[in-house]
DNA sequence: CCACCGTAGTAGAACGTTTTACTTCCCGCG
DNA sequence: CGCGGGAAGTAAAACGTTCTACTACGGTGG
């Protein structure tokens, strides 16, 4: 393997001078510049990542720990940042919770081992304790898609309560008197949040927020949004029907087409993510877009210049506020 | 910051004991290691992984290096890729090279830093030198969803002349006798073998593949499959269409239904690649399923395998066959 | 009683950078 | 002519591990 030492024999030069020129070219003179430059070019030469790190204290490297990589949100997500570290130079570890603290913290310390310049987490629970251990080590942590937890600390999160409240309004100011709420698991905090929203609609419109009819499922797929469609079928359907995401809106579409309901004739439908797909079905649905791929941009830029910029940094509280996308499922 | 040096003073031995106990547990008296894990614990030490790495000469960690990581079929192959990875304690760089060169280049630059391990990549052009770069510094490199360039080189790929071959087979057999094929840009290597299989089915069914009337969308979305059914309707229907990719079946479902067009009794149709959204169509598409997470489970067992056992390593290229899923769009 | 062995642990070099302090050399100015 | 100072480059010490060679020590067999 051909070391800085290689290149600064080759070149007739001192270590110390090959670095400059990795380093701060500006410090080395025009032609000593362009000798070690052709060396390193010859040679093959390649840093070593690690002894760079290990020397200068700090990596180019950021963490990536998401909940469900299998979700088009976090993709996108991940396709942000992934844009924004590739262009400052910087690498991107990945981190997949899949749901579950265990494997979230064996990721962070991964990270942690890694001595990452900073983690981008939308975290799984709502401990706060494991990410004051990589604030102790040293390591900038931006929440994604979750709000703050503590003042001096950036976060980037989209409106959930303000999104249903819109996506029910809509709802409502389309002529619906009577709304149902399917949604994934109460213990997420989107779910929650977009229910609460949903419930503030209502009652401005002056309506009983109790009279929300909400359906929980057990995961947030089309599948289950089809049992969810049934259940609604079988005990009397509502004018308007609002989703906790799309994949499940998609379910309770198909399942009523198929049951001769008309969408949005007799009911009206809407999701929220407005992923790819939702413009694509047959009806095509409304939905709440959020602004997935900035998120992830913002997140990172706010973590880099945390890390590049200790000393000017002001931490930030980003909340978005998604768009509402009218399309035929509540025309 | 602690490293093992406090960790040594603190339980009264020297550092190299220390490392002992991390890397060797066996090697240290019962009661010597109790001290030093306890040393450790209430320390809060965490191992510097790049200095581990520059001493040892090789990391725990992987690269994955992908064309687009907004496909639903990359997510799938990077949560296996990242599943494997984690189990093994490795840590997973991600790369999205977006189709550029220049970036997939940045990327594998970004890699070779850092030392990564091995790298797993979907090339997204047919150059192997930037590959043999790579092993020149003693990273391995296993193809995912591509063909070996070369005998001493893992691959893991999907056949997709098979899958061809096998979609279009599906569409003869229920009756059709012309038949459309609906494409992304023919530079894609995925979309020109699905081509080749198609021929192939159409030759051994006794038509000639000439007749097989092919037409080329710009992006393969479901937009660019609605403008290719107007192309379709305004030409003469064929009794069936098979598309390269699901987003580009899903858009021509929509255009025909919404030209009267009875799907699957007027055209019968087929996609590939199975996504979720396949089944939650309102007329279900049949599709080629493929076996994404197992293929960056696979591809990644390969390369750690090569990794870590070189001597016993065997390389393989494993070519795994597309499965026919027959739904309502081709009943 | 001595040579030998195995176990448990230590000392110190090495990995490839970065960085600090230092040396040269040359130029301009009083 | 001497001196200050900037520019260009060097030597060597770090960074935190791992690893090799070595020591110490008790037990065992002849």
């Amino acid at each position: 393997m051909v070391s800085i030492k290689d290149v600064a024999a080759h070149a007739g030069v001192s270590p110390g001078t090959v670095s400059n020129v990795l380093n701060r070219p500006g410090k080395v003179a025009p032609a000593t510049r362009e000798r070690v430059e052709a060396a390193i070019n010859e040679l093959g030469f390649v840093r070593h990542g690690s002894a760079s790190t290990l020397r200068a204290g700090h990596s180019r490297t950021i963490g990536l720990s998401v909940i469900d990589i299998g979700n088009p949100f976090f993709t996108e997500v991940a396709a942000g940042v992934e844009d924004v570290a590739s262009e400052l130079g910087y690498a991107v570890i990945l981190g997949n919770s899949a749901g579950s603290q265990d494997k979230e913290d064996r990721n962070l310390r991964v990270l942690a081992e890694h001595r990452v310049r900073g983690v981008l987490i939308t975290p799984s629970g709502e401990d706060p304790a494991r990410l004051e251990r990589l604030r102790e080590h040293g390591i900038s942590v931006v929440l994604v898609d979750h709000p703050a937890h503590r003042p001096d600390q950036c976060a980037v999160a989209v409106d959930d309560v303000g999104g249903g409240r819109a996506a029910v309004a809509h709802l409502l100011a389309k002529g619906a008197r009577s709304v149902a709420y399917v949604t994934g698991p109460l213990t997420i905090r989107q779910c929650v949040e977009r229910r609460e929203g949903a419930s503030a609609a209502m009652r401005a419109a002056g309506l009983d927020p109790a009279d929300l009819r909400v359906i929980e499922a057990m995961t947030m797929t089309a599948r289950a949004g089809e049992k969810a469609a049934a259940d609604l079928i079988a005990s009397g359907l509502p004018e308007a029907v609002f989703c906790a995401n799309d994949l499940l809106a998609l379910g309770v579409l198909r399942a009523l087409l198929r049951a001769g309901v008309r969408v949005p004739e007799d009911v009206a439908l809407m999701g929220y993510d407005d992923i790819d797909f939702a413009a694509a079905s047959t009806v095509s649905l409304s939905s709440m877009r959020q602004p997935t791929y900035q998120l992830g941009r913002i997140a990172t830029e706010l973590l880099l210049d945390e890390c590049d910029n200790p000393e000017t940094h002001a931490h930030q509280h980003i909340m978005f506020q998604p768009e509402l996308i009218a399309r035929e499922s509540t025309q």
